[in-house]
RNA sequence: GCGCUUGUAGCUCAGGGGUAGAGCACUCGGCUUUUAACCGAUUGGUCGUGCGUUCAAAUCGCACCAGGCGCACCA
């Protein structure tokens, strides 16, 4: 401090000096004798049990209640008078009349400033303009700050907030602090994933936390992020998807396991993509894709009921109506909806034969990536039906070729058990019949292990110990995978899956 | 990874070859018993970074860095 103050303001950035000014009060608050940076502060209330018990206060009565609040100081008028306090339950007004107050108290005041937090003792009023307020007698420093809360000006009118986008992700804290809205969304996130637990939780489900650093990344196609072990000098991978561990739970004998986690995959970042995102995924002994989806409609329903206390949820300007019984329908029958196309009799034909197809080529999409008729089809769905599923729809029965880990499907060849639930045109949940068949995962696996050499860095590797768990009996299972940010998005209202993590990767500055 | 676009004071933004601007914030002073208070004064900037063109660059060109949006990849 010393050697700063002997510095001239002109070898300062101007940050230096708003910080300055505030390192002299912290000085002149430290001569006083009293600590800026306590240990613990007892509170009465929190701002909004204020506001509800107060409600019926009327305009300038006044009460000889006290009450001790605490939080931060985000704004204050007329040198002090009026102080707007925030806790994380909202704001209280407090009033400072220097006629009454102590002398101490008033030569304290100018020594605080906006963002500082503090404590407050003193009794409830309702002011004459309307706004409750507490009349205060003793004011304790809980944390002087030394950089200043951002503010916007909008008109003539100012108020705490962030426009720089770039700053409200990388100073998440600022921007909690400024943006009541991102706050709410974090909240929400919380609600939805804690209502998720709770659901499965209260129908016999577990957690079970499986791990993260693997030697394979199976489960999806999907590139990993590649790490190093040191001791053991091996290359790990972190987990792309929980999928092949939860069912290794499952052979051991727990019928209804689940884990709501972190996966991480090495792609691209967008407004609808974070490197590591959430994802949940579980699974049912006995249970099939249509007890999934089941599971899957009520699950969904029940958290947006609870976040948002209703199934009709605006998004973007567009209106989502989570109410009405969603829409199950095959892949190939909203294919031949959408492009006329009928791929039913096709199924199992040569390939280049299909691409040849009048029909086919009249589509207007490159197939040439596509080496087999399930793959086709895939494409054709991405293409063409994908983006205009904005109320939920559950497409079933996906080809054999692109779903490698579940079923093949009891009554049509070259189909499997697998269905994908679609919002706004994105895959918010995907789920299978699981294959437990272990000669024909053997087979499949085996299939995309030659595609992973044949230089596909997405294909799904070949987990040996998956097979052999397989090999000691996996039952029948329902399992089901929905991604949390992407719900939390949609259910939130949320442009930016930067708005649903409260840190999302960023390139270092 | 590609395309478009943005980067100027603490915050929000103007300026587009000729001495770096405004509002608000901060600081100081005045007025006021009051609710975006008001009035006045002073502060405050390597104009994202580097290289070039020019007598002269915030401004023009190129490269780089970071962000946003779109595309690609994907969930």
């Amino acid at each position: 401090m010393s050697t700063k103050e002997t510095t001239p303001h002109t070898d300062h950035h101007e940050s230096t000096r708003l910080r300055d000014e505030r390192l002299r009060k912290l000085e002149k608050i430290k001569s006083l004798g009293i600590d800026p940076y306590p240990y613990k502060f007892t509170r009465t209330h929190k701002a909004k049990e204020l506001q509800e018990k107060y409600q019926h206060l009327e305009n300038s009565q006044e009460t000889t209640d006290s009450v001790t609040v605490a939080g931060r100081i985000h704004n204050e008028r007329n040198d002090w008078m009026f102080i707007d306090l925030y806790d994380d339950s909202g704001k209280i007004q407090l009033y400072c009349d220097k006629e009454k107050l102590d002398q101490k108290l008033v030569e304290f005041l100018p020594l605080l400033d906006k963002g500082d937090q503090i404590g407050a003792v003193g009794t409830v009023r309702r002011t004459p303009r309307g706004e409750l307020s507490i009349k205060v007698t003793e004011i304790t420093i809980l944390c002087k700050t030394l950089l200043p809360l951002p503010e916007i000006i909008e008109g003539k009118r100012r108020h705490l907030g962030i426009h720089d986008i770039e700053t409200r992700y990388r100073q998440r804290y600022l921007d909690l602090i400024v943006t009541p809205t991102s706050k709410e969304t974090l909240r929400k996130r919380a609600l939805i994933t804690a209502g998720i637990r709770n659901y499965l939780n209260n129908i016999g489900y577990i957690e079970i936390e499986t791990p993260v650093l693997q030697t394979e990344a199976g489960g999806a196609e999907a590139k990993p992020f590649v790490t190093h072990h040191n001791a053991l000098d091996i290359e790990l991978f972190l987990r792309i998807a929980t999928e092949l561990h939860l069912k290794r739970l499952v052979v051991g004998g727990f019928e209804k396991v689940y884990e709501l986690g972190r996966i991480f995959r090495n792609e691209g970042i967008s407004t609808r993509h974070n490197p590591e995102f959430t994802s949940i995924e579980l699974y049912e002994a006995y249970a099939d894709y249509h007890d999934m989806m089941n599971l899957t409609e009520d699950l969904i329903k029940t958290v947006c009921k609870n976040v948002n206390e209703t199934l009709q949820v605006e998004f973007q300007g567009k209106p989502i109506d989570y109410e009405k019984p969603w829409k199950r329908v095959t892949m190939l029958d909203l294919i031949k909806e959408h492009t006329g196309v009928d791929f039913a009799p096709l199924l199992g034909k040569n390939v280049k034969e299909v691409h040849d197809l009048p029909q086919i080529k009249n589509l207007k999409i490159n197939l040439s990536e596509c080496g087999s008729v399930g793959e086709t089809i895939a494409e054709v769905f991405e293409e063409k039906v994908e983006s205009k599923l904005i109320q939920p729809t559950f497409v079933m029965d996906h080809p054999i070729e692109t779903s490698p880990l579940a079923k093949k499907h009891r009554t049509t060849s070259g189909l499997t058990e697998r269905f994908e639930l679609f919002i706004n045109g994105w895959e918010i949940a995907n789920s299978f019949s699981e294959l437990t068949d272990p000669l024909d995962q053997r087979a499949r696996l085996e299939e995309q292990a030659k595609k992973k050499d044949a230089g596909d860095e997405e294909a799904h590797s070949l987990d040996l110990d998956f097979i052999t768990a397989l090999e000691y009996g996996l039952p029948p299972t329902g399992g089901l995978g929905i991604g949390i940010d992407r719900l939390v998005m949609l259910l939130t209202n949320s442009a930016s899956i930067r708005d649903v993590i409260a840190f999302p990767t960023m390139k270092p500055v």
